[in-house]
RNA sequence: GCCGGAGUGGUGGAAUUGGUAGACACAAGGGACUUAAAAUCCCUCGCUCCCAAAGGGCGUGCCGGUUCGAGUCCGGCCUCCGGCACCA
């Protein structure tokens, strides 16, 4: 092979990309006798091109996966598509598209744009999700959920907007009003489709602890998404009714210092309690609105049953009847939202807790007031726990002691129970639009409700249907889709129009990569175990961004637990290391079209080649952190590409003629010092760019290294034949350390220098400790912790002699002077530290 | 408000368990080559005192502490970023 005098990346790369292509490189066979290593990048939506967000991404998950390779392991590392979603349909509306259309020419596109980028997936695996063969299987785990009661219907509140009169997904709610005819939004009631994933709440809550290769930043956010919370709920009997209301609450040591109750606009009492039908509907207009507490007397009184207070009941806009019982009791001298609501509406408020050392900053309480506490004035609600006051058999004892006690006073008393409460909701899946895969039942007068027939699916999105973007989905107005039969009593039945989430799609394509294009099937597979899926899974490494650290990554493991409890799989955590990797920043903002700064992969791979593109944004900052994009920093990454082609460009013939294999660690002795040197940080290097990939995937600390030996090599000139070999086995290594970050030019130059076979399969480099290891150390000599002199002394000197160097070094000699050596300490390898004191020795 | 994370040269970032602060780059300045430029190569590059060198002082957001020694550990502040946000 003839190397080019110039490196230009416009030839190299798409010649071995042809290559790797041609030989099947990149194709993943599962084989159960062998190591195996799941490398998974975060699929992208098809919106038309990548951006640098990708790019970094996926060159992140691509020297893993080529790493990995090189070390031996059988690796999967696939790609697919998140192909359904809401820009398909907008550009249907507004450009008349098809979103079928449309979202296969991008992925065409983009596929195109991947390539370019060199990446090593397994094509073959490739999974589309907008495909019926993909989004069959959604609608099968639908069925099977149904099935479990995992499945289930209810009524819940969609975002409205009336004008367009169609459903908004929060996204396109800005400032309260229609992104995109600004009418105001209002909600409405529908019937929709939930997912149970709050039966999992407590296994996705303990298995946190175990995701110990996961961000530590993310598994909290999981575990406050989750909110487990310890309460109990009391019942508050209704002065004059047979009914009562049952509150929950997390603070029972001020149970005693409720003054009035509220209850959620939409609890089933409201409406019951209140006869001014017009306020309750002014209220419940108002719900979840932050801004506003608004409250509205029922004209009932319900009955404190610690201490039997007659205390009036409320319908507050900020009680959500979504999380604990819809009810709460109001205790304003200790919640804040509390004390605002009763100084509104001038209700009572009763100290019942005082803080231990009843010092400022706490307004000033006077204990034992008068019953009821008017006797003075707080000026905010006191939240903190303290020590019970006005509270009858328990007042005196500390808050969390009078929690346990006042709890099982309530239970004993049969008041109420101790209850656990999560803040996670169960999952709602129905989605008012046309791109999404259809939810498989029918509605039949006669039957209800019926789940449509595993052999019958999947129930094929219809092509044939018109976007306008108003009167809601596509779908309803779809006869031939809509009408059906019954599968049960085969008379008319209609068919669901709304269509699934596509977090659903996403929450277990992992899985599918496993089985591969064309041979997804879990009806086979449900009960028995597939070799194929308990052999990839879990996901050894998953990379993506942070934005999903919620809502995509919980509703996978709980996908991965119903997959389980369906014996589809034998895992429960679905990603057992997990990178989030930080955004691409452009003069200090996150790169969007709106703010003009965006930088294009494609021009970007035009100018300099993915391999530059690629290392540089592994080069700029470690992946778990923000990378500031800059110009000049990419041209400098290209410079040490060029650097390195000249290297081997310039020393071709001699490197070509220098057999390698016959180097080895006999006959060193002769070496010369600059080629020992070179040898040495070769090996240094080695250990050093393996340690740095092994920690937490510190790509800019193991490329600076192969930078230095860049340099290094640069510096060195070859004398004789020994040189020549040590020259030839520094720029190999450096080639092999290198082919995952930029896999073209080393592949390139790999060949160049006369080895036949494709760079990628070979071995990662081993360091030999021997010889890695520095002759001379460098001694640093410290006085009392100051830096005061450098000393170059052999390797493996006792502490003692170190000692004497040290103490023998003129520049010591002259600081110590007369004064008294109190201590000397010597830290191996790095340091010696003299601690004299301050006057001259006495004697 | 609550919960996280981060503050290091002109810039991006290094510094593995407390042990040489600023690796590696970028930018800047100077030089070589060239008719010239680009490219390439070489040198300088935290601040400061000193004509300069040698050498000294200061320096990892601020204040204090522990330690022979602190960017790193502890306490208290400040600023920025991210997540959650009426969850009772």
């Amino acid at each position: 092979m003839i190397l080019e005098e110039r490196y230009d990346p416009r030839k190299v790369e798409p010649k071995w990309q042809k290559y790797w292509a041609d030989m099947n490189l990149h194709k993943t066979e599962t084989q159960m006798d062998q190591k195996k290593f799941y490398c998974l990048e975060m699929f992208p939506y098809p919106s038309g091109k990548i951006h640098m967000g990708h790019v970094r991404n996926y060159a992140i998950g691509d020297v893993i996966a080529r790493y990995k390779k090189m070390q031996g392991y059988n690796v999967l590392h696939p790609m697919g598509w998140d192909a359904f979603g809401m820009p398909a349909e907008n550009a249907a509306i507004k450009h008349s598209v098809h979103p079928l259309k449309w979202t296969y020419e991008n992925i065409s596109y983009m596929r195109s744009q991947l390539d370019k980028l060199g990446l090593s997936y397994d094509w073959d695996r490739e999974v589309t999700t907008c495909s019926p063969e993909y989004y069959k299987w959604n609608q099968w785990f639908f069925i099977k959920m149904l099935e479990k009661g995992i499945a289930y219907r209810k009524s819940s509140y969609v975002n409205w907007c009336p004008s367009c009169e169609t459903v908004l997904a929060n996204e396109q709610v800005i400032d309260t009003k229609c992104w995109r005819c600004d009418s105001i939004v209002i909600q409405k009631e529908l019937d929709q489709w939930f997912l149970r994933i709050t039966n999992y709440a407590e296994e996705l809550l303990r298995a946190c602890d175990e995701l110990t290769g996961w961000p530590e930043k993310v598994v909290l956010m999981q575990k406050n998404w989750i909110g487990k919370s310890y309460g109990v709920e009391v019942d508050f009997r209704i002065e004059g009714t047979d009914d009562s209301i049952r509150i929950f609450t997390t603070r029972q040591d001020t149970l005693f210092g409720a003054t009035f109750l509220c209850l959620s606009p939409n609890h089933p009492l409201s409406r019951k309690l209140v006869s001014d039908k017009k306020e309750l509907e002014k209220i419940t207009a108002k719900y979840g609105k932050v801004d506003e507490k608004l409250g509205l007397f029922t004209g009932h009184y319900c009955i404190n049953p610690t201490n039997s207070e007659r205390i009036p009941i409320y319908i507050a806009n900020f009680v959500l009847m979504e999380y604990g019982t819809g009810a709460i009791m109001s205790v304003p001298a200790h919640d804040q939202r509390d004390f605002d609501f009763a100084k509104n509406y001038g209700l009572h408020i009763k100290v019942v807790i005082e803080p231990e050392d009843k010092l400022p900053p706490h307004p000033p309480l006077t204990r034992g007031g008068q019953a009821g506490g008017e006797s003075y004035e707080l000026k905010e609600a006191y939240e903190d726990e303290g020590v019970l006051v006005n509270s009858g058999q328990f007042s005196g004892l500390e808050s969390p002691e009078a929690r346990e006690k006042i709890a099982h006073y309530i239970e004993e008393k049969g008041l109420g129970k101790k209850v656990v409460n999560y803040k996670l909701r169960d999952w709602g899946i129905s989605r008012q639009r046309y791109w999404g895969t259809p939810i498989p039942v029918v509605y039949c007068a006669k039957c209800g409700i019926v789940p449509v027939p595993e052999k019958d699916l999947p129930v094929i999105l219809p092509e044939d249907v018109k976007f306008t973007g108003k009167g809601g989905s596509p779908l309803l107005e779809a006869e031939s889709f809509i009408r059906t039969s019954c599968p049960s009593c085969n008379g008319d039945a209609r068919r669901e129009t709304d269509t699934m989430d596509t977090f659903v799609d996403s929450s277990w394509y992992f899985v599918a990569y496993c089985l591969g294009k064309g041979n997804i099937d879990f009806i086979s597979a449900a009960g028995s175990r597939p070799s194929a899926v308990s052999y990839w899974m879990p996901v050894d490494q998953y990379i993506g961004g942070v934005e999903h650290a919620v809502l995509h990554l919980l509703y996978s493991r709980f996908f991965t637990r119903v997959l389980r409890d369906l014996r589809i799989i034998n895992c429960s955590e679905p990603f057992k290391n997990l990178l989030t990797q930080g955004m691409v920043i452009k003069d200090g903002a996150k790169m969007s079209k709106s703010k003009g700064n965006v930088v294009d992969p494609d021009y970007l791979i035009e100018k300099y080649g993915s391999d530059t593109s690629r290392l540089f944004s592994l080069f700029a900052a470690p992946p778990e952190k923000d990378l500031e994009w800059s110009d000049k920093g990419v041209e400098g990454a290209y410079r040490f590409l060029n650097r390195i082609w000249n290297i081997v460009f310039q020393n071709l013939d001699s490197m070509k003629s220098t057999d390698v294999t016959a180097f080895n660690k006999t006959g060193l002795d002769d070496i010369s010092e600059a080629g020992r040197n070179l040898l040495r940080k070769t090996h240094q290097t080695i250990r050093k760019v393996t340690h740095d990939i092994e920690r937490e995937y510190h790509f800019n600390t193991a490329i600076a290294a192969l930078m230095e030996l860049v340099n290094g090599i640069s510096g060195f000139e070859p004398r004789n034949e020994k040189d020549r070999q040590i020259f030839r086995f520094a720029v190999e290594n450096t080639l092999l350390l290198l082919f995952p970050f930029t896999p073209h030019i080393t592949e390139e130059l790999w060949h160049s220098i006369g080895n036949m076979k494709s760079i990628s399969g070979q071995e990662w480099p081993a360091c030999d400790e021997d010889l890695a290891k520095d002759e001379e150390i460098e001694l640093v000599i410290q006085i009392n912790g100051k830096l005061r002199g450098k000393l170059m002394i052999p390797r493996g000197l006792s502490d003692d002699e170190i000692k004497q160097r040290a103490l023998n070094d003129p520049k010591a000699i002259e600081i110590i002077g007369k004064k008294e050596i109190k201590k000397v300490l010597v830290v191996k390898g790095r340091l010696i530290n003299i601690v004299i004191g301050e006057h001259v020795c006495p004697k």
